[in-house]
DNA sequence: CCCCCCCC
């Protein structure tokens, strides 16, 4: 075995036969098919001493050889890997790095001593929440994120049947940096896992999560964070932005900015009778109910016209109507 | 050398 120092993780720019890494092994996910099914094949993060980190995959010829060797949290040496850039499109890319790594049949993995610079056990590339709507539905790169778990009594499992009519396990929450809130819909086993760990973890309020490698996307006009294969959450987790943010709650003026979302109520199904009877500690709440319509009532201007296109209003509507921004013909309503 | 949808 050469002696050679080992090579930076940054370093490894193409396809090479002499690379030799020093890595803690951070995180490992599988890909899952349509239905769920996970694949032999699994990805995993890799980290050196100066927290660079890079995704490599473990095909699936090489995982009865190699994935015993490969455990979270372990620090090994590889060697004979080969090196391939993200294609310029690619998505969902977990690691800043324009490279990710591909394990093979000759691929050498040995666990090693951590000696003089110590490889830590994570490493986050935090976004604030505030900036979260400006790279929403982008995704080149998954996202990390740290927050307060809100209203952590109302979260549960949900089994979804969707258009397609596929079964789905989701758990929606919202987080807080005490300034912002985002929402986080969780699907299918991480929001399996989710509700289940949240039950079990014991005292400390509130619940910070981290969320590492998610997609920032969007639902109902706000941010949404969801699950990609990769993202892996954090509950309490020993890490020194747990303990900062836990450090910042502390403070009285934490929620300053956020008093709607700490008093935010479940939004309750009531009959159109109960809403009558609501009172005054009900101003501005929000509820659901079940009407039918009868009839609808055109006379008075409690209404107003606005193109089916561009949503824009319109001044009055007598016949067919072109808009005037988008040019969309609007037919003219029809009289019982 | 596998996936990244899915809730209105």
């Amino acid at each position: 075995m050469s002696s050679r120092k080992y090579d930076d993780l940054l370093s490894i720019k193409q396809a090479r036969s002499d690379w030799k890494i020093k890595v803690r092994v951070i995180r490992k996910w599988r890909g899952a098919t349509k239905i769920g099914e996970l694949f032999k094949s699994f990805n995993i993060m890799l980290m050196d001493y100066k927290e660079n980190k890079i995704q490599a995959f473990v095909p699936a010829k090489c995982v009865d050889d190699l994935e015993n060797k490969l455990k979270v949290g372990s620090v090994c040496s590889i060697t004979n890997f080969d090196v391939q850039p993200y294609k310029s499109q690619e998505k969902f890319r977990c690691a800043q790095n324009e490279n990710h790594l591909i394990l093979n049949i000759n691929t050498k993995v040995r666990d090693v001593e951590e000696k003089g610079n110590t490889i830590p056990q994570e490493s986050f590339d935090f976004y604030d929440h505030a900036e979260l709507d400006g790279i929403k539905n982008v995704n080149v790169n998954l996202t990390d994120v740290i927050g307060i778990i809100q209203n952590r009594e109302d979260i549960s499992l949900k089994d979804l049947v969707n258009r397609l009519g596929n079964k789905n396990l989701q758990t929606k929450f919202t987080i807080t940096d005490g300034s912002s809130c985002v929402n986080v819909t969780f699907w299918d086993a991480l929001a399996k896992s989710f509700t289940q760990q949240l039950q079990l973890q014991p005292a400390q309020e509130p619940v910070i999560i981290i969320i590492t490698c998610c997609k920032v996307g969007s639902w109902n006009d706000e941010v949404d964070l969801s699950n990609a294969a990769a993202t892996t959450f954090y509950l309490n987790h020993q890490h020194h932005s747990v303990a900062e943010m836990r450090k910042l709650l502390a403070n009285p003026n934490f929620y300053k900015h956020n008093q709607s979302a700490k008093t935010k109520k479940k939004v309750q199904l009531l009959t159109i009778g109960e809403i009558k009877k609501l009172q005054n500690d009900s101003t501005e709440s929000e509820v659901i109910t079940h009407a039918n319509i009868r009839y609808v009532d055109d006379k008075g201007n409690w209404y107003y016209h606005i193109c089916t296109g561009c949503k824009e209003e319109i001044q009055s509507i007598r016949g067919d109507f072109i808009c005037s921004k988008c040019n969309r013909r609007i037919p003219q309503l029809e009289k019982k």
